[in-house]
DNA sequence: CATGAATGAGCCTTCATTCAT
DNA sequence: GATGAATGAAGGCTCATTCAT
């Protein structure tokens, strides 16, 4: 099946891209790494890949999409807005916790910012903040998050402040659990930090 | 004045290296740009810059102590903890949107991310991130914010909240004021997006 | 074949090296130079060579391992330590007659002397070092040659005699045979300039 | 007196660009260099030399003239031909250990060869081969020397054999007195190195 | 005359991309 | 499809030379 071996090529050349970039950044990385890392030739890699960028673009949005995918699984099963929503940290810090691939990427990638990308991966990145507005819309119909909570811009602290502590657990040399500040996070993302 | 000249085509470059960088990133970005854009012949940079790298570190260096200072100077006028947190948000948007030089490097160092900095700015942020936290540990002490906060996890989730509400704007191209959404971010983190 | 079409663009990119060092020197050499009179892209000088600096020592080296080796042929064939003496200088002019290349390298290289060598060639310019003097010593021992020959000193005499010779003729533009010159340049050194 | 200052000024100069050149050759030295060296601006030089090509000849004919000048100065005193030549020889050996300065330019300079210099410096160098010259018809014309002595030919010899000496001495650190080996090369030189 | 900051042409080297095998 | 040798455009950096002070 010639499918499924392009595939399998296509998916090991990601794969190796990915080890590569959270190896040394994008721009520091050299194609040839990435065909050593993979153990196909040069010229292979742009059989499957148009240019260097386009491995990228292409390894970002396949890892987001699972990424995507992978949290919203888990959110169907869960009813209840808080809970959910702790499931959502929870679920956030433990698949970049479990995935340092994904982990690394996405700093690759959402670090890299607007620069050159600039919407590469618009559509991907916009799912995810789609999901996390859903979970607070469910939130504030069924009255357990405040009427007048500013979706948008709620969506956009609880990302960040996701991010922010993966990023921080990375460069802290991942030295301990990230998974263990779920809570800690969910907990001021709920009740915000008054006393109450 | 040699000592005056000096620092002010040290300081041009400098500020020519932002815009470019913000334009097309830093490896993107070719030093004979940054020349043009001071005004300077490329040998000149040379005077001032070991290599482009240290162009990056020096700016980033440079613009971030500018801006915890700004922000440090603004936060010890006003007492009340929750009061002085707003002026904090606030008054980040306010800086970076007024300094869309700030705004930009910003953006671009900490999107840089680890890679090839991994702590060449450690002491800079670090600062910024010490400023966070005394504004949350006073307002501990002074029982305004809860007795358990997790201090350290809190100061990520602000400066991670922050840092994604300006990041987004700038992708967005700036259509709004960010300072407008200071209040929304700073009531999420105060009270929490819980209905009370 | 690999292997021979490796040694095939390695021979040629040091064949065109020593013709262009040979007509403007190593410093004024530049690699494109080197890469057109090879007919090869610059790119692919760097898959043979790590540096401009190795093309000149592995260079040296070859053609200079070449040119002793030519002369360890010829001499083994002459029992007569006079008559080997008169056919060394005679082959030592011949050779650098017949491969103008061989009289350039040496000439660019012994003339840039110590400078950034100093040793890079040590081996192979002692081992022509070495075949002077054990001429001579085998004419001290066989009694043609007088007991208290200074055979360092005589070594170093009769090559500065050879490469002075050669540097003269080569600045001269080659007006005349080099070789004409090998017997009275041997009469010299064998008999002194004294009348007798 | 200006002419004076000038000339002192130029002289710095040139003592510099010897000792800078002798150092790290004529094309790894900076024209900064030599301005660090003889302690003026950068500027200044360009005040006494057009170029650094133009400094590296006027060092070369002015001290290779000084270098004939003593020579022939020692020599005008001695009447016997035999002695005359062992004193070149010996004021030769004398005058570059005395002057590593000289040394080290001579190396330079003849090292660096025909390539970019070709003549530049031809009547100096041709004015002590004339010196060489007229020391070895002086003792054909007197009977010394044998009368059909080739006299290019053994002027070639002695410089070669001399310039060998030095080049030998200085790469092997001046480990030993150059002047001690005078007597060595004249003796073969004079009468050969067959047994007589 | 003296200075040294400024200039910018020039070059070695890298590396994404191509293409003959 | 797969390979990897070959390509050559591009860029960081140097340094001889100039010129305003």
């Amino acid at each position: 099946m010639p499918g499924d071996a392009d595939s399998k090529k296509h998916q090991r050349i990601i794969d190796a891209a990915v080890r590569v970039f959270a190896r040394k950044g994008y721009y520091s990385s050299r194609v040839a790494d990435i065909a050593k890392e993979s153990g196909v030739a040069v010229g292979t890699i742009y059989l499957y890949f148009k240019t260097k960028e386009e491995i990228l673009v292409s390894l970002f949005r396949e890892k987001m999409a699972d990424f995507v995918a992978s949290l919203g699984n888990v959110l169907s099963q869960e009813p209840d807005p808080s809970a959910k929503l702790r499931r959502l940290v929870r679920r956030h810090f433990e698949v970049l916790e479990l995935n340092p691939e994904l982990a690394e990427v996405i700093q690759v990638e959402l670090r890299q910012g607007n620069k050159f990308f600039r919407g590469a991966s618009a559509r991907e990145v916009g799912s995810y903040f789609d999901l996390i507005g859903s979970v607070l819309s469910e939130g504030v119909e069924s009255g357990d998050f405040r009427k007048d909570l500013p979706i948008k811009v709620a969506t956009k602290v609880l990302f960040g402040a996701m991010d922010q502590m993966t990023t921080s657990w990375v460069l802290g040399q991942r030295t301990y659990k990230l998974r263990d500040t779920a809570d800690a996070v969910a907990d001021v993302f709920l009740a915000g930090i008054s006393r109450s």
